[in-house]
DNA sequence: ACATTGACTCGCG
DNA sequence: GCGCGAGCCAATG
């Protein structure tokens, strides 16, 4: 049984298992979620959920998917720095705040050994 | 059943 | 880094 709302309550599980001050892309989610190249579906139950955390999901380039300057672009940059992300030229760098491609430990550690 | 529409992604130039 | 085209697939009309 591989029904759209079993898929969607996938993704919210997801989702809501960001953890906070890392962001994911939007396939990653559906990868995750055992949904590979659903990506747009992710977005699609972004848009008709609420209570999710929304603004850690990004493009795999690290940008948001909301155009510059609109709402939700500042939107999400200011709740992503409210939560320790850097955010530069609204871009974020996923070797150090991707959730998966989790870098972090190992470039520190190979640095400071 | 067909066409359009995206909070997407990837490869090329 | 940016624009383009192609691939992708569920929802919508």
């Amino acid at each position: 049984m591989k029904s759209a709302k079993a898929a969607q309550v996938a993704i919210q599980r997801v989702i809501r298992a960001i953890p906070r001050g890392r962001v994911a892309s939007y396939g990653e989610i559906a990868a995750r979620a055992g949904l590979p190249r659903r990506a747009r579906l992710v977005g699609r139950v972004l848009g008709e959920s609420d209570g999710l955390p929304w603004h850690r999901v990004v493009r795999a380039s690290g940008r948001s998917a909301f155009a510059p300057g609109s709402r939700g672009f500042r939107e999400q940059c200011q709740r992503l720095r409210a939560e320790g992300v850097v955010v530069v030229s609204g871009k974020v760098d996923l070797a150090r705040f991707g959730w998966q491609r989790d870098l972090d430990a190992e470039i520190w550690g190979g640095i400071l050994r």
